[in-house]
DNA sequence: CCCCACTCAATGCACCTGCATCAATCTTGA
DNA sequence: TCAAGATTGATGCAGGTGCATTGAGTGGGG
């Protein structure tokens, strides 16, 4: 059975989207009128510069990042071209590889970092005080948590077998 | 000068990012697993079908949905495309046009709100008292307001003229 | 009246994304 | 040991999006 929202639930569904999708779009615009590139090239470039030797697995950083396999991919494909990291390969496993950020890497993510916080202080921090942002993120994470169906493994449960 | 975005502000906007994204993928996958377009077109047919006789200038559809002008033009080519609103011309203005809802189009709305608000339950609802919802929407209010440059008329202000 | 600036809408192009699938390799278990 | 299945990463294709431009139409000042 289906119960319906009520209208503060649908209210604030609504704001998130709008909200997010606003200001989300004010710090892509500034970033860019910065000349810089997407924000994703930057949330890759932060974890490969913290992962341990700067260089990470494909599909770490697939899991880190929550994008699709395929997008990852062809995000690292672009940083490769653009000579921000380089493919190495993994000797221990030789279906994968590691993903290993350059210097120019390093460099492009801490420039970036520069215009990025200003942005976040012009259309977040300027407009709550340090408490409400805290309750925006207490908020915020009660909703984040075991959205998706929590990774179940797949498994094929249409046989007789006792599902797991 | 640039202050920098507390530790909180920047939280705050992590969280509103990642969570956004992640319920917004959740209800569009049960939206897709129902069998119903993207939320995009929902939103345009509730916009038609609560307008006057049903229809709307595109800009309107426009300012509503708050999205571009050309990805309103190629929506309403697909919506046009199913047979959920058709165009008729602008007898007052001949540039311009009117969208109006369909049968099927009204129909289509009613249903799609059905899967819809289930999933705002099941994503919102179901996580958040209504007390709550109210203080998520107050504070999301907070960083909508005056995000872009509030549509400040782009004249041409590098001339000598005392602008405005 | 006519020209110029503006508005409304469509579209060509490049790029990005999702989906399905592939090939290569690893792992497991009979 | 070897076949079946799982995992890693790439890619062809279809469709969506942003940007710039076009083209038609309007309207106001000279």
């Amino acid at each position: 059975m289906k119960r319906k929202p009520s209208t503060e639930a649908t209210s604030a569904w609504i704001r998130l989207m709008r909200v997010q999708s606003r200001v989300l779009d004010c710090v892509e615009q500034d970033l860019k009128k910065a000349g810089f590139p997407p924000l994703a090239w930057y949330d890759a470039l932060l974890e490969l510069s913290r992962a341990p030797s700067g260089e990470l697995r494909p599909v770490e950083l697939e899991r880190q990042m929550l994008i699709p396999q395929y997008s990852t991919s062809r995000l690292i494909d672009r940083l490769v071209d653009e000579g921000l990291a380089s493919r190495r390969e993994c000797k221990i496993d030789k279906r994968g590889q590691f993903v290993e950020i350059t210097e120019a890497g390093r460099e492009l993510q801490k420039r970036m970092w520069g215009a990025y916080s200003t942005a976040i202080e012009k259309y977040v921090g300027s407009k709550l005080s340090d408490a409400d942002a805290v309750k925006l993120s207490g908020l915020l994470d009660r909703l984040g948590c075991s959205c998706g169906e929590m990774k179940l493994p797949p498994v094929h449960v249409n046989e007789t077998t006792p599902s797991r």
